[in-house]
DNA sequence: CACTGCCAACTGGCATGTTATAATGCCCAA
DNA sequence: TTGGGCATTATAACATGCCAGTTGGCAGTG
């Protein structure tokens, strides 16, 4: 027999947790493995092998598995096991959706109160991506454009809100990997300008519509790679319409 | 000493639920009793009690206190308690932004599609709204009111969408019943009907704009309230700005 | 009287034991 | 060969035991 040992190598086994973020920090593991694709999407999670790779018992990591069901990145089949939900179009058409509604509402917001420093804050992101843009380094770019959405959600200070964004940004990030996929950066960076300069004019209309506009981009990017490749996603098919 | 055991007198005790559904079940009753506020803001909630009431164990009290924390109904204060989280303004206009972003992009993307049925079973709807409004029927209004908000998010097919809007629904809910008060009906109806036409004629600009002063005239009761009786919410100054 | 330090009680977090149920494979009969 | 019950097994759901952190009261001290 091979040793499985290795198969959740990728967990880190905290040393002393204090009392009550055990739970938490199972979950933030988990996750990040998830949204990663070191588990693989279809993958049976073995609860105990979980446990004994983090040494710790079966009440954190049920209580992870619980809150992951609830973020959409596990399903729990009744007495038969859980396992990484499956990426499909339709969920990227969802989350795409949520984020659409709730990041347009939220640049809508910002430009009508423009709060102060955030303008400065969007700025002085904005020239960071376009450094990196011109460096052509994909990766630092893909953080200053996550860290751009913070400023953003950050911005209008509703935590619950943001909460939601995250959780679909989770699930598309899944999306993102499977495709393999990083958008040109150029084009991203022309977008969010849009954003910020219908910040700076205090036109919420505008700040709506290039959020909009930004987000039908990527949802266009992933069903393109979904043409190309329909076996990456559950109902690939779907890709066709 | 007085008997507490009518202090939780209004859950129900399940016979012989189907295992699996214990937990959702205390789920229910609990987020029912705390949504229409026969749980008070603030109130403490001793597990042991709610398990002894329900004839239950602690695990899927847990289970359903974890739950209701993720919807913001409770705070759970790590070894100290759990408490009926209070109802503020700050939360209401965050849950009244959620709604709106969802909802108007539901409606947006509803006016562009137009599924079919939608239109028919809006114009029933529409139909029992004004008979209601006329006979003057506030509860039965409000129930009808509910359906119709249900039929736009049900139409849209998109699950957890869904949800998120239940939880903003259940905590503007208690916000509700605090103020013990119901909006005008012949009001909500109009608002209703301007959603409706802009859905028939197809144009999502207006659809939005139509939930959205819908909406927006429910965050303007709330604050009325607020400012007649500040003191129902946990930081009732708040409405005088 | 105020203030500090200790102790007991209560809480939720975690560990572990127990049970019902869905799936699987096997056997046997048709 | 096939199809339908039956035992086996693995899993999540549930029950329960235990532990550590927090708190509030009380005693003792200034």
């Amino acid at each position: 027999m091979t040793k499985k040992a290795t198969a959740y190598a990728f967990l880190e086994r905290p040393e002393h947790m204090p009392r009550g973020s055990l739970s938490s920090h199972v979950t933030s593991q988990l996750r990040e493995a998830i949204v990663s694709l070191r588990l693989k999407p279809g993958t049976m999670l073995d609860k105990s092998e979980i446990c004994e790779r983090l040494g710790v018992s079966r009440s954190p990591v049920a209580d992870a598995l619980a809150r992951l069901q609830s973020e959409g990145l596990i399903d729990i089949l009744p007495q038969r096991g859980s396992v990484v939900s499956l990426v499909s179009l339709a969920a990227v058409k969802e989350y795409i959706f949520i984020r659409t509604a709730l990041e347009c509402e939220t640049v809508r917001k910002l430009a009508v109160e423009r709060p102060g420093g955030l303008v400065e804050a969007l700025e002085a992101n904005i020239a960071r991506q376009r450094d990196l843009a011109t460096e052509d380094d994909k990766q630092g770019f893909h953080n200053v454009d996550l860290q751009f959405h913070e400023i953003l959600l950050n911005a209008a200070g509703y935590r619950r809100m943001k909460a939601m964004v995250d959780t679909a940004r989770n699930n598309l990030d899944r999306a993102r990997h499977l495709s393999n996929r990083i958008r040109e950066t150029a084009l991203a960076l022309e977008e969010h300008s849009a954003i910020v300069d219908a910040i700076v004019k205090g036109d919420p209309e505008e700040a709506s519509d290039a959020m909009r506009r930004h987000l039908d981009s990527m949802v266009e990017s992933v069903f393109e790679v979904a043409r190309q490749s329909p076996t990456l996603f559950s109902d690939g098919e779907l890709a066709q319409a």
